[in-house]
DNA sequence: AATGAATGAGAGTTCATTCAT
DNA sequence: TATGAATGAACTCTCATTCAT
């Protein structure tokens, strides 16, 4: 959709759009989506508004850009570790402890995901809803495949489960931060721990 | 449940103070705070802008009283349950549950708590930040007292377990509906369990 | 027109519309009529916008009200210089000289005049120019007596001298400070010095 | 007269910036500053709000360039009389009556000048003093140049003289007009030498 | 004599977007 | 591919004034 690079690869002059998509990205973290003047994002970009209107039909476009890298990399994890051949308690395991890291390594697209949905035009916010919802699906029936094999207990409602643990996971943008004491693993483990505690029959 | 201050007095006719602060909450837990205007807020209320500065500073003030008004609900709820004399765990479960059930009753705030608060001025965000660290200290508490008791497992951390869980309790505002299946009470003793079981000692 | 104390002559009680006046003055050369409201009028003199409303028929009224304090000022004390039984050149440097101090004893008013009387509304505006009109009227004939009388030049325009002269009075609020290096008599005895200087015969 | 920016060329179609410049000289002058509201600069320039921010950063940044034009005109001018090398009174009075001509020429201006200056920003208000205390200085140096070569008078103070004679000059927009029976240089002639008469040497 | 809630008009400013070049 | 002038609508907030009490 853009090119990589402009002119021939001369390092820190990474293409037009991607410089833009990178800067709105930490603005919209920063600030919020409607804070942000799209004057501000051209002018950290080093480009012209026109230069964005170009690439981009509107600032809307820029957040849907944004969430569509997130869920399409999330989504490819989660799929990998779901089809793993490993007992089900592991898979679960892995790919909640999977989500929080990747949601950590990018707490900027994690912050812009819960905080400013709203803000997406009807259209495009069905659009990133459906697509998140078909991501919660999967998760979900790793907890259904769980109860199915007893592993997990049988009394809880896997949708709730789901919405349990996908609250903290899109909190973590409110609290952690990089130079705080604990690394993205350790809290992808104890979130991990604390879920399959959760689920797990006594 | 208004206190009528000028005239009036039947239902339907509450103060304008109050008047505005309903619509206000009703109207940014709908669109978002940037979203809403203040012409849309005074002409949900039926008054005029003048009367809405004549008793809110701004629009941000708006905002903080809000945010006032559920910080405060749920503080003293959470001290009353705190101080109850019966076993740790008894207690944890009631305070979740209870945060859970005044969430989903003023899911209003709850949505505008979650997304909004980045959008108050930076003195307001702080004194409301304050008081909400206070807030989660206090349940904290219950998790330490829980884990020197030998109730509760030690190897957690405790204000991760906090965090877990509050990003469950924020989260509720992004997918519960009150026509859904589920009432409050059903989600509260459910997200109850699933904290209980993941710190319980096994 | 007002009273001068409320209540039995309290210390530090003025009457309201005296208050009210003062107050008025002070804000109006400290920051302007259009920039100073009401409300910073009442709550700088203790009242209410009903009282200022009830003594007042408008900001405009206010602003008449000094106005017409400082002419009849000036006016008496011009009468008084004007009408002794001196050589002409005496009463000029005398007029010129009290007018200085008068204009420096009162130099928020001296302010307010020649900053604000454009925000007066139109009738007034014609009262006020009018009443000037007088006083520089005045002030001319005594230069034309000097002339007439061959202590002062033929060749100049007395009307001309008069704008020269009152630019100078008028410019006072600019630049002088009570807590300048210069009392209002060093002032006044020079630019009434610089005056005689200007227009008497060599 | 103004430089053509976009397109056009032909009288009459100055280009945006000096178009606002100029209705917004001739509105301040006219109206005040205050009183003078944007949309009315804008419909008399015949673009909109907008456009006008585009190029100026606020209401009071028109001001600033209002001030800013004017000051550079006269510094200019009086730098050049300084340097001429004719005798010190010859020198002032040249210098006084150029002064009187261009503010006559630039009345709009002048009269901004001497009402508006305190509706300015804090930080340009210190900008616009300091260039017109440079100014006053300058004129001050030619009096002081003529005390020290024994033309006038030794006793005067240089400072207060400058604040006398400027006060005049300030003054003409409160008087002076175009239509009236004085040209300005019969004006200029008339002030010149009452100053000089007032500080020379008997 | 005085209150203070409420009005209604208008203030300056911001902003996403368009379009001729 | 990119510019940047210009639009037009909407924004938050201020204010002098009124009026029932």
């Amino acid at each position: 959709m853009a090119r990589t690079v402009t002119g021939g690869g001369e390092s820190g002059t990474a293409a037009v759009p991607e410089r833009l998509l990178a800067e709105a990205t930490r603005l919209f973290a920063e600030r919020g989506y409607d804070r942000t003047s799209v004057q501000e994002i051209v002018e950290a970009a080093g480009v012209t508004k026109g230069a964005l209107y170009h690439y981009f039909g509107s600032k809307d476009d820029l957040l849907h850009e944004i969430y569509g890298r997130v869920l399409r990399l999330q989504t490819e994890r989660l799929d990998a570790i779901a089809a793993r051949d490993t007992p089900v308690p592991e898979r679960l395991a892995e790919a909640a402890s999977d989500v929080v890291v990747t949601s950590i390594q990018n707490l900027d697209d994690t912050k812009i995901f819960f905080r400013s949905i709203h803000q997406l035009s009807p259209e495009k916010q069905k659009a990133v809803r459906a697509e998140r919802r078909r991501y919660h699906e999967k998760f979900r029936s790793l907890i259904e495949e769980g109860q199915a094999a007893g592993h997990f207990r049988a009394d809880l409602r896997p949708d709730l489960v789901v919405d349990f643990f996908f609250g903290s996971v899109h909190h973590l943008g409110t609290w952690y931060h990089a130079d705080g004491p604990l690394s993205a693993h350790e809290v992808a483990g104890e979130f991990s721990d604390l879920l399959l505690h959760s689920v797990r029959r006594p």
